[in-house]
DNA sequence: CACTCGTGGAG
DNA sequence: TCTCCAAGAGT
């Protein structure tokens, strides 16, 4: 039996019963999910993505509002250039696709927050093209059971793809259930910390455990910067407090945040800098959140 | 290509 | 407590 078809017999059984599962999700619960989901965990974005969907049902709906809406209905998903790249896209959605999100991933990858994953994850699970869809849960799973290594090492977009495609069933409906089917695994039993090899259908097949679990030893991906103490933690302070405020956040208010000025002042420039906040003088002189 | 960009939960 | 890591993307 291929490794496709034990992956998805096993999906079969035990895919989680997430909402952008459910039948008839749209194509931008999708997306918007799918924004939600780069690098937040499911449990943190599921109750975010039901108020936003509710709020917003259509990209038309965002795209009415101000991007300050989206920032502050981001709440603390963490990385909220995201909100703002996604009320762009809805923007652009609106005004040059009709509405619509676009199922070609050439067009999904001209949108502005949507990169090699996302552009394939919407043309698959909301419309059933055919590509592979490579995250982090896949290039692990594959690490493992291919490769024979314990981790993934840093990612390389082509050879990533390539891989997949190679692994990937050639009927339409089966590969969408298959890049499904491999990132579930990744996530719920390959996990990257302690997989539970006794509940794998690749256990027979998997070439890291047939090996012994070989210690890995190739390239390292890149080590996090420790936040404590870092710009992020500073720009989320700075914003926290844009995105809790009324009215303008003053210099006064912004400089008990942070005791190192220099730093404070290089977190809030690069904030106005990604477009988060703006300078206002209304009616005192301080920074908002950017309304478009 | 290396670096930057939040936040919180698990082990 | 502290480290790791989470459906990545842009510069």
């Amino acid at each position: 039996m291929d490794l496709w078809q034990r992956v998805n017999e096993w999906y079969a059984q035990n895919a989680r019963p997430l909402p952008w599962r459910e039948p008839g999700f749209s194509a931008w619960g999708t997306l918007v999910s799918e924004f939600m989901l780069q690098q937040t965990p499911v449990t943190r974005v599921i109750p975010r993505l039901a108020e936003w969907l509710e709020r917003w049902p259509t990209p038309a709906h965002l795209a009415a509002d101000p991007a300050s809406e989206a920032v502050r209905a981001w709440h603390s998903l963490g990385y909220p250039r995201r909100a703002l790249w996604l009320h762009r896209a809805a923007t652009t959605i609106t005004e040059k696709h009709g509405g619509v999100v676009p199922r070609e991933v050439e067009a999904l990858l001209a949108l502005t927050g949507v990169g090699d994953y996302t552009a394939r994850a919407v043309a698959v699970f909301a419309y059933g093209e055919r590509h592979p869809v490579v995250d982090t849960n896949t290039r692990r799973v594959i690490a493992r059971a291919v490769r024979g290594q314990g981790e993934a090492g840093p990612p390389q977009a082509a050879a990533d793809l390539r891989a997949m495609s190679e692994l990937m069933p050639t009927e339409t409906l089966a590969a969408a259930t298959f890049n499904a089917g491999i990132m579930e695994l990744g996530a719920i039993v390959c996990t990257a910390r302690s997989p539970r090899c006794g509940d794998c259908p690749l256990a027979e097949i998997c070439a890291w455990r047939g090996s012994n679990y070989p210690e890995y030893l190739g390239p390292k991906k890149a080590v996090q910067k420790k936040y404590e103490g870092s710009d992020r933690q500073v720009r989320g302070l700075i914003l926290a407090a844009a995105r809790e405020a009324t009215g303008p956040v003053t210099d006064a208010e912004i400089t008990p945040l942070w005791p190192d000025s220099t730093q404070r002042d290089r977190a809030l420039s690069s904030l106005v800098r990604d477009g988060l906040l703006v300078v206002s003088t209304e009616p005192t002189p301080g920074y908002i959140l950017n309304h478009e």
